[in-house]
DNA sequence: TATTATACTGACTGTATGGTCAGTGGTCCA
DNA sequence: TGGACCACTGACCATACAGTCAGTATAATA
């Protein structure tokens, strides 16, 4: 059972870091100041310093549960898919999806500001979980024989850095098409050269 | 004929632009502070603002060149390569040997730190004649036949985008293999995509 | 109701840093 | 040789902002 302590605590918590979201995505890390924070928030600056060490710790926090919560959403949505056509599109659209719906944590992240290093060393770890779902999935199918054999691990990878890729190219040039076609491109150029051959 | 006065100014020019680059990268365009630049071009810091108007001034001369050098050499060897096989394999390593060889300015510009706006809004138009280039020398082998009909443009953006892609991961987790190499990695997943039902 | 405990406030401090400008020294011409 | 010119210098200024803390409001307890 939570005490009332705990519940308001945690609810002070959450209301920081999306202020915090909201005005590092507007301003970037560097220039979005704590002064903004507390008001978005709608409390005092030295408030936040009861429930965070520093700046960056708030930075983190945005980073941790937004990263945490998309990973969850991709692999829940990887996993439902039945075929692995449906499966690379799943976790093709769940990014691009997620991207859309959240454009501020998108763009914090996609900037790679704050604590870069931090970023730079998550990253990677982030989104291994992910990527190994689908890399195994792939590995499974090339067993029945319904893709052609290759290296499932680099391939993987290289279909989240594409995303990536068109992901931010939508936040650069305002998205042109909705999510769904553009994952459909994406799987249009991506199928043939899993299944060539076969 | 350039006068003594003219070689030596543009000399400076380049020699501050030269420590921006490297103070930026190492540091960060925000943490990045002017007297640094200014020791690392062995110069004092009002000499700086003889030659620009400001920081971001300084900032946006270094993408600005390091852009510029980067699309010239990328189209240069696109145009050198016989066949489309060699043209796109030719855009997608010069990309990576660039990012290869001046890892300093793919940092600054893969962070987007430093002007944003800038950066985003520039980013599409300092792209767009390689990409360009590409999509056309896809449309043509389409009509030779080479390749199978698709619309080159987006799938020409889609390959820079991709390639991007690969270099930020290269650029986050030390690279495991030459550029060459990945190169043909990549090439190994985009021709079949190109050619299937070929 | 009085007392203590706890959460919260926001004015203030220290520091970092972009940009300035009065002064210096070297160069060139008369 | 003198002096006009100007590129250059670096101490200094103004500002912005992360983080602090003495003080206040609110809630819990006796």
């Amino acid at each position: 059972m939570r005490t009332k302590q705990q519940v308001v605590s945690e609810f002070r918590r959450t209301a920081i870091v999306d202020a915090a979201r909201i005005v590092f995505a507007r301003r970037g890390f560097a220039a979005g100041i704590m002064d903004e924070v507390a008001k978005e928030a709608g409390i005092a600056k030295g408030t936040i310093y009861l429930y965070f060490r520093s700046k960056d710790e708030v930075y983190k926090a945005v980073m941790d549960g937004d990263m945490k919560a998309l990973n969850r959403n991709t692999v829940q949505k990887l996993d439902a898919a039945p075929s692995l056509h449906g499966k690379v599109r799943a976790f093709i659209l769940a990014r691009l999806e997620n991207a859309e719906a959240r454009k501020d944590f998108f763009r914090i992240m996609d900037s790679g500001q704050g604590s870069l290093a931090y970023t730079r060393k998550q990253y990677r770890d982030w989104l291994r979980e992910p990527v190994q779902r689908l890399a195994s999935a792939m590995d499974e199918a090339a067993q029945r024989g319904e893709i052609r054999r290759l290296p499932a691990e680099p391939t993987a990878w290289l279909i989240a850095d594409m995303t990536r890729g068109v992901i931010q190219r939508r936040l650069i040039s305002p998205a042109s098409d909705p999510a769904e076609t553009e994952a459909d491109r994406l799987m249009d150029f991506i199928w043939p050269s899993l299944t060539a051959g076969k």
